[in-house]
DNA sequence: GATGTAGTTGTCCCT
DNA sequence: AAGGGACAACTACAT
């Protein structure tokens, strides 16, 4: 029996500690290792990439090889510029390869290219070894044990969790690791189709990705962006396992951040530093084992003196909501990243829906612009110029820095789909997937349909409030004066709400309040953009959408949903209304509304049957609303425009 | 099967 | 000024 030579082919595991699948190859005792990445074209034209989760991939890749050449001089990470599925068989004859091991990746795209290089391993003779490690559980145990079904609630993933067993330890790193064999690359290479490229936008200078097989030096080195043609990169975080160890470490060192951690209790307006841990984008790329953060807290939590939180709420808890989502998405494969086909996701008739391929029957690229207004705020949501301080902030941090907080993504979600412009969830999640350094496929699809309450949560009633979701963390707003710094000089009253400044204090504050966010200067003097539709009457016509969807009841996978009949159900005002011309207020030119009072959204108006409820005790307190409500109404309404 | 209860992460008004 | 209660009103799960 000859002795090993194996190919250790890297991907959702940028580590050398705790790696199970690195474990099994080294305890192949092989005679060469090939630490192996081969750069997919899926990743660098179909999926969206921005340049800041570029940087921090190419950050990853060069310390783990810097850490793999101080294991061993001899050994570094082999960057190979061709897809999986054309260079495997050539390396596999070119370096008489025996095995060929990698991490278990359940995301729908590689669940397929793995297939495809299983079946060219077994024809070149080469055993394959797949080992999972990205996750606290195997999702497809995880599945199993909740009966063969999706995860859909953290109740079913804690009992099926229970069954599967307690969570394994991490494995240490290695201490050294066997040199490759020979590296030559006898064979010419084959280059991917670059187009279409979803990453154009993101690319100035032209894209040498694949101009040689090892690289412009032939020696196998990583790629700078340069060489990919993105753009510089903007984000203040960084990538790689070294960085992502000193982080857990400082996480762990402070014992009650860790033991008592409580999501819903963290500020998404805090900066420098964030309210939490920022190792999404280390547990994304590997970098960090997810079972070492596991049982690095679990230990904490276990000599800790004191009442420890629990999950759901606890760091524990959001360890098993990725474990949730990676489980649903294990189960319901490429369906779970949209909502044609896809059994647990509701239906909902959305503006800007997906286009639908025949061909393949799954989503495309593109969209349909079924309302040129929802089109607009799309852009203005995409841009973080809607007019709302709270909103584009956020944006505009996700644009520049890659990360926000959860909460924050919350606000942005909720507002894009059921609480505000009533525009399909996977337009938001494609825009995340854009520019999150965390971005999961599994974890971005789930949270979009659990915000948008098409799956996973239901309460759509409760609606984040674009102005007061942002007050009750921060006060004077000083999350909001960073990211929208033309808002400077605005004080705690109308921070969150710029547009009811009158308009001499907006001149004094060298800001004012108007446009569509185009112009940011106008004579001088910042412009900051009207918002771009009265709140109030969006959520109520979003809550009324709502309403009716859910009493319609269609999922995904619902025939009617696939052929169109689904239009049938729905009346003319039913399908998310944007409000025609009496909605919008953002295309007022700046000069306009000298008052500045004139665009006070109006409060929620009256109740349509609060009698009708069957409410227990509307009693008195409802009264009380009532009257003050009409008050509020006859203040409120006063300038509206007639439908 | 009916009924009750709890659900990671709201808002508003009141004290 | 933080914190409680009412309110919105659906679904999953337990009994």
């Amino acid at each position: 029996m000859p002795k090993p030579r194996v190919i250790y082919w890297f991907r959702t595991d940028l580590r050398l500690h705790d790696s199970p699948a690195l474990n099994v190859a080294l305890n192949l005792h092989p005679d060469c290792l090939y630490p192996v990445w081969t750069w997919d074209p899926h990743y660098v034209y179909r999926a969206r990439v921005g340049s800041n989760r570029w940087q921090y991939l190419l950050e990853c890749q060069a310390d783990l090889s810097k850490s793999i050449t101080e294991l061993n001089p001899q050994s570094k990470l082999l960057l190979i510029r061709e897809a999986p599925q054309t260079v495997f068989p050539k390396l596999f004859k070119a370096w008489k390869i025996t095995h060929l091991v990698f991490e278990k990746d359940t995301d729908a795209y590689a669940r397929e290219r793995d297939g495809e290089v299983v079946k060219l391993a077994e024809e070149a003779g080469v055993k394959v070894l797949i080992k999972c490690g990205r996750t606290l559980y195997d999702p497809d145990l995880l599945v199993q044990a909740n009966n063969g079904k999706p995860t859909m609630s953290i109740s079913q993933v804690q009992a099926a969790a229970k069954k599967l067993g307690p969570v394994p330890r991490p494995i240490p790193a290695p201490t050294s690791l066997p040199s490759p064999g020979d590296t030559s690359l006898p064979f010419s290479q084959s280059k991917p189709a670059p187009s279409p490229d979803l990453n154009s936008n993101h690319r100035s200078t032209t894209d040498e990705s694949y101009a040689n097989l090892a690289g412009p030096n032939n020696d196998f080195a990583i790629p700078t962006l340069h060489e990919l043609g993105i753009n510089e990169a903007t984000t203040p975080h960084h990538g790689g396992e070294t960085l992502a160890l000193q982080q857990l470490d400082k996480i762990l060192t402070n014992k009650t951040y860790t033991a008592t951690f409580e999501k819903p209790k963290t500020a998404p307006t805090d900066f420098e530093p964030q309210a939490t841990t920022l190792l999404s984008p280390h547990l994304h790329f590997g970098s960090l084992s997810v079972r070492q953060f596991y049982w690095g807290v679990q230990d904490t939590i276990a000599v800790y003196h004191g009442t420890p939180s629990t999950p759901p709420t606890s760091l524990i808890g959001q360890l098993l909501f990725r474990d949730m989502y990676f489980g649903a998405q294990a189960s319901l494969g490429h369906a779970f990243s949209h909502t044609h086909n896809n059994p647990q996701c509701r239906f909902i008739p959305w503006h800007l829906p997906s286009t639908i391929s025949p061909a393949t029957n799954r989503p495309t690229d593109t969209y349909t612009i079924d309302s040129p207004q929802a089109e607009e705020w799309f852009s203005r949501w995409r841009d973080g110029r809607t007019g709302f301080p709270f909103v584009d902030a956020l944006m505009r941090q996700l644009r520049t820095e890659g990360w926000i907080h959860h909460l924050g993504r919350h606000l942005l979600a909720c507002f894009l789909t059921r609480g505000g412009c009533y525009i399909s969830w996977e337009r938001g999640a494609a825009v995340f997937e854009e520019f999150l350094l965390d971005h999961e496929v599994a974890c971005n699809a789930g949270n979009w349909q659990w915000l948008s309450c098409t799956a996973f949560y239901s309460q759509y009633y409760r609606c984040y409030s674009p102005v007061a979701f942002g007050r009750k963390w921060d006060r004077e707003g000083r999350f909001v004066k960073r990211y929208v710094p033309e808002l400077e000089a605005y004080g705690e009253k109308f921070i969150y709400e710029p547009w009811k400044a009158p308009r001499a204090d907006q001149r004094k504050w060298k800001c004012l309040v108007g446009g569509d966010g185009m112009s940011i200067e106008e004579n001088g003097v910042k412009v900051y953009p009207k918002p771009m539709f009265d709140f109030g009457e969006r959520r109520d016509v979003c809550l009324k959408g709502m309403k009716k969807a859910y009493e319609v009841g269609l999922y995904g996978d619902d025939e009617r949903v696939l052929d169109g009949r689904w239009r049938e159900l729905f009346g003319e005002d039913d399908v998310g209304d944007t409000g025609g011309e009496s909605g919008q207020v953002g295309n007022d030119d700046v000069e306009a509304d000298e008052d500045g009072q004139g665009h006070e959204p109006s409060a929620r108006k009256g109740k349509k049957d609060p009698a009708s409820g069957k409410g227990k005790g509307k009693g008195k307190d409802g009264h009380k609303r009532e009257a003050s409500q009409s008050t509020l109404d006859g203040m409120f309404t006063r300038n509206k425009k007639k439908k």
